[in-house]
DNA sequence: TGTACATCAGTGAACGCGCGTTCACTGATGTAC
DNA sequence: TGTACATCAGTGAACGCGCGTTCACTGATGTAC
């Protein structure tokens, strides 16, 4: 005399949707995955998260693994197609980089949480793919760009080329990084309305320092 | 007719010694640690790498929460006490924090490790920590010290202090963590050897942008 | 100085929990005829 | 259009492994007398 489960019944569910409960699944995982490592997240957690039985992650990501190779990649891939547009478009002004750089960080705040993560303490496999991505993307454009500025006189003789791509990369990247400590030790906000305000300091900032100093016609257009 | 263990006997070993096997334990554990997260080391692997029982994460510390916690406190103390140093003695300029900071990290080049995790992916306690740390003993020493700056002239007026301690910090702290990706991406070595370079250019690219254009006594003494 | 006993550092087997994973099964849906 | 069957999405119990933890035990060392 057993009493039939009320909240779910065995069998095919009417009108099942296959792409929500993976949908659901890739959504909680992310969330679950950003702030806690790979290991503290159990399925149960992820599946009770997303209301869907916790075999479902077999089904169909195969593993747990699976699961976050997916999300993952469902992550970077707008971030690299967004990055080959940049370069496409953008990369003609260091002020044209940050700008669009940072817009692109605040927009997806999550994302340097997963690269750090990976290339910190992820696997070599993952490691490496990353440290590639950069290798061969996202570098040399704005490498040959800071190169390009310094030979045509703008930027200072005694730049080092590679720190100042560092400088660049930090200024730009470390904020969104150290976001929850900006937000409660120094009171900085780090969204999408306040990140003009950071750009347009940052290119200040970075150019200033950088253009050479008898160089009277200022490449960059901050507005006041 | 049981051989005895030739390896290891059982009983208190002859010439023990304590501080040894505990030293043993928390150097293997910053080692793992160091590059897998918590629930991804196990005992054991610490314990085989320690060379003894993996029973003995429990007699010296309780539990392996208890080793990472030493271990993590092991680490923190002299960057916290040089820190609390430089902030009586260095923080008269911006150079001296640059310079004596990185000098820091490069020689502790595990610490901003643990800080990031800690900080995106830790337990509530521990991150509450680290932030107030920062908010209470780095932050506002620098941050008036730029705001003196600016007050004396020095400093631009539309300059913002707190992105100023920002970028500061971005540039300083950035390097070392992202250190993997810069040694293979960027071929930027970034040890206690070549550390000085990165904060000569540092100095100079955070200075330049920063002081007063009308200013004509530099107030950085930068080598040539 | 010798002896008896408590303590101490360390061992290794065993336990039990939580986790990822597997699997037999179910009932709705799609499709061939 | 009706029917039989394969497929499909999903269930829930069970399994087994690895892990942190516990514990009874051991022989060396320190100490009181």
């Amino acid at each position: 005399m057993k009493k039939p489960s009320v909240k779910t019944k065995k069998g095919r569910p009417a009108g099942a949707d296959t792409e929500n409960v993976r949908a659901l699944l890739l959504d909680a995982a992310r969330k679950q995955f950003s702030v806690r490592e790979f290991k503290g997240v159990s399925i149960k957690t992820i599946a009770e998260a997303a209301g869907v039985n916790g075999a479902m992650v077999h089904y169909y990501f195969g593993d747990k693994r699976g699961l976050y190779l997916t999300m993952v990649e469902q992550i970077f891939a707008p971030m690299i197609e967004n990055l080959t547009l940049l370069e496409d478009s953008h990369y003609h002004s260091i002020e044209g980089f940050i700008k669009s750089y940072m817009a692109l960080l605040a927009e997806n705040p999550w994302w340097p949480n997963f690269v750090i993560r990976e290339v910190l303490f992820g696997e070599e496999e993952f490691r490496l793919l990353i440290i590639s991505r950069i290798r061969d993307h996202l570098a040399p454009g704005l490498l040959k760009l800071i190169q390009q500025e310094r030979e045509d006189g703008h930027f200072r003789d005694d730049l080092e080329p590679r720190f100042a791509l560092l400088s660049l990369m930090s200024m730009t990247i470390f904020p969104f990084l150290a976001r929850p400590l900006l937000e409660s030790a120094l009171e900085i906000r780090v969204n999408e309305g306040a990140v003009d305000a950071l750009s347009e300091h940052t290119c200040k900032l970075f150019l200033s320092g950088v253009i050479a100093n008898d160089s009277k016609t200022p490449i960059m257009t901050v507005k006041e």
